[in-house]
RNA sequence: CGGAGUGUGGCUCAGCCUGGUAGAGCACCUCGUUCGGGACGAGGGGGUCGCAGGUUCAAAUCCUGCCACUCCGACCA
């Protein structure tokens, strides 16, 4: 992509409504502009890394047999009346009523629209096990939102429905779901801490919120140090080897980590004082098992090898990709701007052109563009008639992990200069060994 | 929902106390000189001062009401 016929709208003072470090960031990127409180455009360079974590978040359900739907934003009342919940989920919900006077709502989850699906079609133990999910948009009527992405009105959400006929089947989608959530965040750079949490209106009594520390972040978070040194399941997990994700899931929750709702203050004193981790988090997943609380009332049945119908057991699992792009940049920043892991970067390479209306840069960039994209690279090609410094300050703020700087210094010497975002380290080298070092 | 603030060109802000023809920096347009860490000069365009009422000869400024947004707290799959 031609800087030049992008569309990247950079703010080179701070908004003053941003207070964290993410909004500020994505505000001053051009990656997002409010609408509303909690309320957000995503401008071209937002939607990329969010469509780059949506992609992550997707090979990961898939690899674990999850299988994709999508359900829609405005949801029915009727169902919501069914499970109880449309009186007890209170000013949250965005009630909406349409031309015909039917009371509607803006789902701010979908255990009830995807209970509803299930039982229309499913019938038979046979057909189990079966986890479905989607990424959709949900609103949530904070009270108050804050902190741009962290805690938006509306906001992406994966969510993903376990349907098992028991306990044990649904206890091994948990299973897979945690540690498929442990993957996902890994892909990200980001380490992820499963918690015992509170498991809210959504009901059930066996939940794990997934935290990643971060000063930023909301809650107030305890846990043993030795999770940070965990080592995160390979892609080569059997998601069907029931024994395997038990053995997981029992190495990471054998250690003391708690949010402060469920915090044991004399458990964790017991740690020795070097274990001892108490820190803040932001949440980046959610997984519960809920049992029969929307099956039963909604009468999602099916029958067993007995013949016998009974309501299926279920679970469900969050994960909020836009919430995720600002997790990552908590995570991953200096004071200049951005340095995003390259799994979500918006673009893998920028080219810098330090001498733009020179004829030798000018060439060189072009050639360099040109064979990164016959290589199926992301390149962003700053070509705009701007002076170095302003161009370096860009490529910084919007942290793409690599920078070719193209200037008639080194050109001289059939050179071009590679910098990489993360830890500034430099490298002068031909432009075809710039080239080698990347592939698609 | 309790508390505290803020609304003035695209952005950051000054002006308000003490009423009198709306300002600065950045950004934008034109020309020129520049070009390895956010250049310089000259010229230029752009604002119903959040909205509605009121006071006054006169309101960005004073008064009343409303709206929006932000922060702290409570709340929050």
């Amino acid at each position: 992509m031609r800087l030049s016929r992008y569309f990247l709208p950079i703010l080179r003072e701070t908004p003053k409504e941003a207070e964290i470090a993410s909004h500020r960031l994505m505000l001053r990127a051009g990656m997002i502009r409010q609408e509303a409180a909690g309320i957000y455009s995503f401008l071209p360079l937002g939607l990329r890394v969010l469509q780059k974590i949506c992609r992550i978040v997707r090979e990961e359900q898939d690899r674990s047999g999850a299988i994709e739907l999508l359900m829609p934003t405005i949801q029915p009342a009727e169902l919501w009346r069914e499970s109880s919940r449309y009186e007890a989920y209170g000013k949250e919900m965005l009630r909406i009523e349409d031309r015909h006077d039917r009371d509607m709502l803006y789902g701010p989850t979908n255990e009830e629209m995807i209970t509803a699906i299930f039982r229309s079609y499913v019938r038979s133990y046979k057909d189990l096990p079966l986890n479905l999910y989607h990424i959709q948009w949900k609103f949530r009527d904070e009270v108050r939102p804050r902190f741009g992405l962290m805690r938006g009105r509306e906001f992406l959400m994966k969510d993903a429905y376990s349907f098992d006929v028991d306990f044990a089947g649904a206890k091994h989608a948990y299973n897979r779901m945690f540690v498929a959530y442990l993957r996902t965040f890994a892909r990200m750079g980001l380490r992820s801490i499963p918690m015992v949490a509170e498991s809210g209106p959504i009901g059930g009594n066996l939940s794990h919120e997934f935290i990643i520390l971060a000063e930023t972040g909301e809650s107030e978070v305890f846990c043993h140090r030795d999770y940070l040194n965990f080592e995160v399941p390979g892609p080569k997990v059997d998601f069907d080897n029931v024994a395997e994700l038990q053995a997981i899931v029992e190495q990471w929750t054998s250690l003391y980590a708690a949010t402060s709702e469920k915090h044991d203050a004399a458990a964790f004193a017991g740690l020795p004082a070097e274990k001892r981790v108490s820190a803040r988090g932001i949440e980046v997943g959610h997984i519960f098992y809920f049992g029969t609380k929307y099956s039963a009332p909604m009468k999602a049945l099916v029958a067993g090898p007995d013949g016998v119908e009974r309501p299926v057991h279920m679970g469900s699992y969050g994960i909020g990709p836009s919430r995720l792009v600002g997790a990552v940049i908590e995570a991953f920043h200096d004071e200049a701007g951005i340095k995003w892991p390259e799994p979500v970067a918006p673009f893998r390479v920028m080219i810098l052109n330090l001498k733009q209306g020179a004829a030798e840069t000018g060439a060189a960039c072009e050639k360099l563009y040109a064979a990164l994209a016959a290589k199926g690279i992301e390149a962003l090609y700053h070509d705009l008639d701007e002076r170095p410094g302003a161009k370096f300050a860009t490529a910084d703020l919007i942290g793409i992990p690599w920078q070719i700087l193209v200037g008639p210094r080194s050109l001289a010497e059939g050179k071009v200069e590679v910098k990489r975002r993360a830890d500034g380290t430099r490298e002068l080298m031909s432009p075809a060994a710039a080239l080698a070092r990347f592939s698609a």
